[in-house]
DNA sequence: ATACCTAAGTTGTATGTACACCGAAATCAA
DNA sequence: TTGATTTCGGTGTACATACAACTTAGGTAT
């Protein structure tokens, strides 16, 4: 039915093959749909994902640095501080300046919700493999990393 | 080496595999990566990736509407509707109002762009494909479209 | 020791994107 | 026909995220 040509077709008679097999769109797609379902998750704590999983690292390594916080969630440095600053705000962790680095620990306030964080991250991988099959969703996430990490070069 | 009850041990022994199998980052991460790619190939265009596609698809159907448009492209409406105003004042596409409805078509400026922008896709999946291999390029585009669909209920 | 260089974080600014809400048009029901 | 419901698109607002430029601190070379 679809003329393989399609790519190089006038305009006219193009049929926008070139969206369906676009990494482009698929990959945000996807991110978008994970990233929806996620929120749901962890909507229960209060906070979106990130944040979550951000305090997440910082109780498992109080003193990190943010250099190495940002490498971890895969933002920028320059994300990590807006998001550091809104959690500061909200006294669920603090900065301690020790020279040019800044050392992130998490406050009690947000140690004590690190549990309720580990549930919804639980519920969410549990959604998702229930979803997918776990096989499936580890195979799934091993290519995403591998796809990922040929990219950046 | 790792214990596979990692996620569920206290903090201070978490090594944070958490993060290293998790849907959440690897799609989010897989998404920067192709986008950041996407848009150096598009820069020849003057446009990213997302402008470039959706006069591409109106290039290829003039008078879409504007509801269409935004599924073909998995964007929300309101977020059309910013990208349609912007390529307006770019004299890229024009609007006509029919009723309740919007119908997009591409101006004379916005079609001379299509080659550049037919182009500048081409590279970029030329790019990948290479980087990839097509097999596996094809094989990841249809493992994010079905896994997105699963997911998206 | 002074003078560069590098590295960490912050800030200004810009972009993409969504959601909630609104008005206008279309459709359906009485 | 009139009134209620749905649908389309637009607007206000908010958030995630990045990049470039800047500041300050540490390290290095002569």
């Amino acid at each position: 039915m679809n003329n393989p040509l399609n790519d190089d077709m006038p305009a006219s008679q193009n049929d926008e093959a070139f969206l369906r097999d676009c990494l482009f769109f698929n990959a945000n797609r996807l991110s978008r749909a994970v990233t929806k379902m996620a929120e749901e998750q962890f909507a229960q704590t209060g906070l979106s994902p990130m944040y979550g999983y951000l305090i997440r690292i910082v109780n498992g390594s109080p003193g990190i640095t943010q250099k190495l916080l940002a490498e971890k969630l895969y933002i920028t440095p320059s994300t990590l501080t807006r998001f550091i600053d809104k959690l500061e705000t909200k006294n669920l962790v603090e900065r301690k300046v020790q020279g040019k680095t800044v050392l992130v620990y998490p406050t009690e306030k947000g140690n004590a919700l690190v549990p309720r964080i580990r549930d919804a991250s639980k519920a969410f991988k549990a959604e998702y493999e229930n979803l997918l099959g776990k096989a499936a969703a580890d195979l799934l996430s091993a290519e995403l990393v591998k796809t990922s990490a040929l990219m950046e070069e």
